[in-house]
DNA sequence: TTCGTCATGTAATGGGTTACATGATTAC
DNA sequence: GTAATCATGTAACCCATTACATGACGAA
């Protein structure tokens, strides 16, 4: 049936986990959150909550009726869904969350995970910051190589954006490396459990992963309610 | 008919226009030139090349016949069949090197408009450098509001990632504030015609406006024949 | 009353990858 | 002789966007 889409799924999970929402403030959220690395339109999102229906994860309730309610025929008005984290879903998100394979440190999960770190226990943290960092490290190791092997071949504009195109890589090595001390200098945050609260810990510096190249519509979105 | 694609189009023609090429080492250019930002496949690439031997842009040769084979055909051995752009390829190439609308400094142009530069006019140069610095400006703008907005809202981690980003797009605007300043200066790349030969001037700075988010296989392809 | 934005959806299309099928040539 | 890499292609998917259709609700 409906479309899934791996990240997107995992996305929508997380932040239900945190309160149930409309569709509609879920992309706005989406595309905040997550903002620089993905944008998701309605076309992506609502066939897609469609689907984590279907698998159990989520339950629509009709915006005023609690619980119960099958959604759709609430006195001939229109929809107004709110999305609600069923118990089997928390525990597929969570499931999601412990894996830590190589594409959990893909371009195109990376962000999204690591927008969910602090859901995620400080191990599976470190597998896939450090699987990232080794990621990033290969590239930069074929971009040397492969630059060495036809710099003369190219022109000052093509050498100058491979230049500048591995300074960013060099860029994020340098955030992970800094990320990755401060995992290890020991902060604990909450494994798994709950949203938001303690903002304590700090000292990290930072940068982007990476933002998502694709012609993004820029989301002149908004977030807060 | 087949697949088109605006960016790989522009990059095959751009990289024919150099010398005539099979297919094959086409990709191979096409994943180191612009290699951070984009990889296309052969299901991507070779309907491309086909659709564009249709409309005129280019003709094929095979390997060993110079000129009017019609390709297939030749004592039954298989196709190796060697890419060369026509006039009328050529003059389509310069006419998409001139367009310097938005969609030039969109994520997924730009990369691909910046690696063809040395084959453009300062004016479109700038032009494009310009119109994507303004985009950058924007997208940080709304970057910083919806920050100020729901900062309280996001954890550290998601703060983090968030900052790393904003980092990242200001660094790439200083990237191009430096290339636009080294343009004003005066450099002036042969406008149009012909491939590299002149790595003369040089002076800038810079960092690379941003890989794609895709999940490229990181072609471990590699360069020169 | 009209405009903005909240709110939900779908069909058409786009742009791309993966996996497969096939075979030649080169280097060891 | 066998592995790597050169070389060309296609069909089946995947993921997402665009544009559209529909309508409620609040504020100016």
């Amino acid at each position: 049936m409906s479309r899934r889409s791996g990240i997107l799924e995992f996305a929508v999970l997380g932040l239900l986990r945190e309160s149930p929402m409309h569709g509609y403030e879920l992309r706005k959220r989406l595309n905040t959150s997550l903002g620089v690395f993905r944008a998701f339109s309605y076309g992506t999102l609502y066939p897609c909550l469609k689907a984590l229906v279907a698998s159990g994860w989520l339950i629509e309730e009709t915006d005023g009726a609690p619980e119960g309610v099958p959604a759709a025929a609430l006195t001939g008005r229109r929809a107004k869904i709110v999305y609600r984290l069923t118990a089997a879903g928390k525990e597929h998100f969570e499931e999601l969350l412990a894996h830590s394979g190589p594409d959990a440190w893909e371009d195109e999960h990376f962000g999204v995970r690591f927008a969910f770190f602090g859901q995620t226990s400080r191990d599976v943290r470190m597998r896939v910051l450090e699987g990232r960092r080794s990621r990033l490290e290969e590239r930069l190791e074929r971009m040397r190589t492969s630059l060495a092997r036809s710099r003369e071949r190219m022109d000052d504009y093509t050498l100058e954006l491979q230049r500048h195109g591995m300074e960013s890589v060099e860029r994020e090595v340098r955030w992970l490396n800094e990320l990755i001390e401060s995992e290890r200098a020991g902060r604990d945050q909450r494994p798994t459990d709950s949203a938001a609260q303690d903002k304590n810990q700090s000292g990290d510096t930072g940068g982007l992963p990476r933002h998502r190249g694709g012609s993004r519509p820029d989301p002149s979105d908004d977030t807060t309610t």
